[in-house]
DNA sequence: AATGCATGCAACCGCGTTTTC
DNA sequence: AGAAAACGCGGTTGCATGCAT
């Protein structure tokens, strides 16, 4: 009753940005009262965490966070704020509009243009391996920094890419539904960074990687986690090479380019 | 230059889940 | 244990801007 709403002014954002420098957000139906503003506490809650965060990534989204996005998507569904969470600065809100506005679309197109490479639903759900390659394996044969390829080529790749497993994404979600999707981890599954000099001296350059090793290490994913995949490939920040099940999970390689290592710290 | 359409994005709404009393 | 309040998520809407005609 008499609460504001539509777009926000600059002065609502200074009001709320400085109530919360000051006493935080612990609250929130009970925050614009306080701060003095005539929003209801949803819409304030809303525009700090979309707009006024001042962790808040502004910008176009990067090859790789498009990539990350496509990759989660594939697994996740709809699930925004779980992709949201691994894409540091991105809101869930950001992430569902680049989906629906520009990801969506690239799949749809090339859809249209590419019947043929639609999977049969049936060996989905008995979960025969697809003809055509799995969006992520892909992926993960595309190089950012390939001389031949400019980024808008790259990107047309993976959107191509990605079409070819949209027909089945409803199947594939109830597959991934039965999982038990991103359990709780125990963080002493990373090992020790391993420099080159140290007993891993095995760990050798893959052939596809392109740059500085800044670090490597062994990750160790569970079986029944389907986060990474088995191939070799560039992820959010790191290449990861072909993987061993051990039969406690898949053991991979990861190696942190040199000018990444922040953006795997985050994600 | 004017108009209509398409696009992108911020914000709203409804509903399910979690927390508090 | 149950009800109410608060929170968070995902779908949808509406407006501003850009582009084509």
């Amino acid at each position: 009753m008499g609460l504001k709403k539509g777009p926000w002014t600059p002065e609502e954002d200074k009001i709320l940005i400085s109530y919360i420098q000051k006493y935080g957000h612990e609250n929130w139906r009970a925050l614009p009262k306080l701060a003095g503003l005539l929003r209801c506490g949803k819409s304030c809650r809303l525009r700090w965490i979309n707009y006024l965060r001042p962790d808040i990534k502004r910008g176009n989204f990067t090859w790789e966070e498009e990539e990350t996005i496509i990759r989660l998507h594939e697994m996740l569904g709809n699930r925004w704020s779980t992709i949201a969470s691994r894409l540091p600065g991105r809101t869930d809100n950001e992430i569902k509009n680049v989906w629906h506005t520009h990801l969506k679309k690239k799949l749809k197109n090339y859809q249209a243009k590419q019947p043929e490479t639609k999977h049969n639903p049936d060996e989905i759900i008995s979960g025969k391996e697809a003809e055509s390659p799995k969006l992520s394996t892909s992926i993960s044969n595309l190089s950012p920094e390939s001389p031949q390829q400019s980024s808008s080529d790259i990107y047309s790749s993976i959107t191509d890419a990605s079409s070819s497993i949209a027909a089945s994404e409803e199947n594939n979600m109830d597959f991934i539904e039965s999982l038990e999707y991103f359990p709780e981890i125990d963080d002493s599954f990373w090992t020790e960074a391993l420099s080159s000099s140290q007993e891993n001296s095995s760990l050798q350059q893959p052939l596809n990687f392109e740059g500085v090793i800044h670090d490597q290490f062994q990750v160790q994913i569970p079986s029944s986690t389907s986060f990474m995949e088995s191939d070799g490939g560039y992820g959010h920040g790191y290449y990861h090479d072909q993987s061993l099940d051990d039969g406690m999970g898949f053991w991979y390689n990861l190696f942190i380019r040199a000018g990444d290592e922040q953006q795997l710290t985050e994600f």
